[in-house]
DNA sequence: AAGACGAAAGTGGTTGA
DNA sequence: TCAACAACTTTCGTCTT
């Protein structure tokens, strides 16, 4: 977290405590809790320079390395205009070794099966992660990820968007923002099902480090959506903290936990929203929500009054 | 009438023999 | 490899506010 520029200031209670929180993608008030811009797009590299020296120095480095063009944007493109840089028409006499040029770089650019398969799957996931408004980390961790399931030969027999969705759901956890599967799920067109198989499937043999989610990443998500009050949010944590020292979350699917956690601090904060509204905006069934926060009441002595 | 409740049956995944 | 199992979902009738 780190503060931005004073002229941000929040809607709700005209605060400038704004912090930027850039890897959730979220400005967030301090005094009152708002999210602010739950779909902020990454800032990109820190590029600025400071004097002439530096930007010298910071501007040889050329166009950013990106991995989410199949040749990571590196490769060199010649023009197909009949000029050269300087707008000088080229002279008949070398235009041969020109159409050569380009002939090569048709074949080399996008040759072979991986790369045809890649340049379909990452303009698959540009697609996928701008719908959701994904920062920039997470894009380049999903291309990575399918990346090195391409070159190990994963995809075959799969669906490239199958395969996308998986990396795509596993760079958000691995970025500390997941998504659920049925968010995943939704903008891949899949079922949850599908996207969760993929997911395991490729998780499993490339061997990635996956820790379970905890409830607390989606809450502010949640939240905001949901469209309560930072208190609610604040509400929703101490339960959350609670219920982790009690050992009540673990065996549990962490949304559901993440859900009922929501419900009875809306409750307490009199900011009351329905099972059913808490259920569309996580994506768990109304009935584990009830499950889940009959169960924390009753753990952890809370008093509710419908 | 809306919301909450809970029983019952079904789903896909994990575990352990 | 298979059966038992836990978590979660779907469906649906009932109770409460």
């Amino acid at each position: 977290m780190q503060k931005v520029e004073e002229t941000v200031r929040c809607p709700e209670c005209g605060s400038t405590h704004i912090s930027n929180d850039y890897v959730r993608a979220e400005l967030v008030c301090e005094s009152c809790g708002l999210v602010i811009d739950d779909g902020l797009i990454d800032q990109g590299p820190e590029w600025r320079a400071f004097d002439k020296e530096q930007r010298e120095k910071k501007e040889r480095t050329g166009a950013p390395m990106t991995y989410t063009i199949h040749d990571k944007g590196l490769s060199t493109m010649v023009g197909w205009g009949n000029r050269d840089s300087y707008g000088r028409s080229i002279p008949t006499k070398n235009r041969a070794q020109i159409y050569r040029l380009r002939k090569w770089q048709r074949r080399t650019r996008i040759s072979g099966t991986i790369e045809k398969n890649l340049a379909v799957a990452l303009s698959n996931l540009n697609r996928m992660s701008s719908s959701m408004g994904l920062p920039r980390t997470v894009r380049e961790t999903a291309a990575m990820i399918y990346r090195k399931a391409a070159l190990k030969k994963l995809t075959r027999g799969r669906t490239i968007g199958g395969t996308v969705a998986a990396a795509l759901y596993s760079a958000c956890r691995q970025c500390g923002v997941p998504r659920t599967l049925g968010e995943i799920a939704n903008v891949a067109g899949l079922s949850k099902i599908e996207v969760g198989r993929n997911h395991r499937s490729l998780a499993r043999k490339l061997g990635l480090r996956m820790t379970p989610p905890s409830p607390r990443e989606y809450i502010s998500r949640f939240c905001n959506k949901l469209g309560v009050s930072g208190d609610v949010q604040t509400k929703t944590l101490e339960i959350l903290k609670e219920a982790t020292d009690q050992e009540l979350t673990s065996g549990r699917g962490p949304v559901g936990v993440a859900a009922a956690s929501i419900y009875i601090a809306a409750i307490l904060c009199g900011e009351r929203r329905t099972q059913f509204e808490i259920a569309e905006v996580t994506g768990v069934t109304e009935v584990t929500i009830r499950n889940r926060y009959k169960e924390l009441v009753r753990k952890l002595d809370i008093e509710i009054t419908l």
